[in-house]
DNA sequence: TAGATTGTTAATCGATTAACAATC
DNA sequence: TAGATTGTTAATCGATTAACAATC
């Protein structure tokens, strides 16, 4: 099956990680094979939902065995687009941004932030983790030059709609906003909030009605 | 209608604040009602949400006229909870930890982390932020004598799982968990996973379908 | 009144869960 | 063979979208 036509879920999205750190755990046991129903176990889900998952992302396995694991960590893999690597900037590098720069786990998982940007002169020409800072009248170019695609946004939000029209005007396709506030984009251009005190309220209000 | 029968939803909750800050800044503007269609032109997003979510919440309108944006701004208050001062502790005190520490949005929404763990000896006795960092053994007995009840885990993934059992342990009810790793505690508590890699993924995949 | 907007009931859609036949 | 597990089809559930009567 192409891979355009695959149904793109954001659950499945967040489930395929776990279920690889978890299959890299049992291949480095000495497994080859596992059920749907023993990883199910393991994350405390389901194993429909690990066989659904297995069917959408085109993996098989077979009946009374399971999934052959060097399979399935493949096909994870694939589906993932680990393999690719993205580029990325990110425009603000304050703590966040800051924290955001030093963070190990992009390159992992095929990105990798070449450039910062802060309206703060004193950052001009720093390096954070090994990444460039620069002013941040510097981005669209260096964006346009450069084709990146997806940006970070972690500034101020009085400062984020501005931020964001740049990265529209240079080219940006995806923008990752850290920022607390609606952003106006195009259409063709992808915004994923990361309102982290909103997902800290989910876990509020998950409580209570756990209770 | 008493809060315990209203509908816990994850999206509403996301929605809420976006809403409340377009009212603020309409209500800035002199204006004092508000039709659910101008909500939703300005976030982009169909009026039938707004009108759906407003029902949520307990808010009502009147035909014609619309909402009165004081009234919906405090139902959103009310319902979001903003209003409650939830005490939360950290451990991990890295990067990302001290920037969660450093970060002013908490206040705003109800939120102080009172106390930051670090098993890196030489932080002990730091402030950050004006949050005191202490040895991670310090951490069940003191959360357990505040009565915290939400810990954020902000440790490398290897060690995620054993800071989980110490705040169970402690009687965390709610862990906020910031390391790529699925965990294992008992089903009174609730884990929210924050995995920004995964939502950086989101935002990949979205671009490729929306091309 | 006329018409814009709410509030409500029904339809759609996608994800999860259930049931069960196929298969090794 | 017997039984565990997959693969598939159907049912459920919740959220979104649509339709429309009520109302100011």
């Amino acid at each position: 099956m192409p891979q355009s036509i695959r149904t793109f879920s954001a659950p499945l999205i967040r489930r395929l990680p776990e279920y690889h750190s978890y299959l890299e755990s049992a291949l480095s046991q000495g497994l080859t094979t596992i059920s749907s129903t023993a990883i199910a176990a393991h994350l405390n889900i389901d194993p429909i939902v690990v066989r659904k998952d297995c069917e959408a992302i085109g993996a098989v396995g077979r009946p009374r065995i399971g999934f052959d694991i060097p399979n399935l960590i493949a096909a994870i893999y694939e589906y993932m687009g680990w393999g690719n690597l993205d580029e990325l900037v990110i425009v603000g590098c304050g703590s966040l941004g800051s924290a955001l720069i030093g963070y190990n786990g992009f390159k992992k998982r095929g990105f990798k932030i070449i450039a910062g940007f802060d309206n703060d002169p004193s950052k001009a020409g720093i390096l954070i983790n090994g990444v460039s800072i620069f002013p941040i009248n510097k981005m669209v170019n260096l964006v346009k030059r450069l084709h990146v695609e997806i940006g970070i946004i972690a500034v101020p939000p009085q400062a984020a709609q501005e931020i964001a029209d740049m990265m529209v005007e240079a080219g940006i396709k995806g923008i990752w906003n850290f920022s607390p506030c609606a952003l106006k984009v195009p259409k063709t251009v992808i915004v994923q909030q990361e309102d982290l005190i909103t997902s800290l309220v989910i876990l509020q209000k998950g409580m209570k009605h756990e209770r």
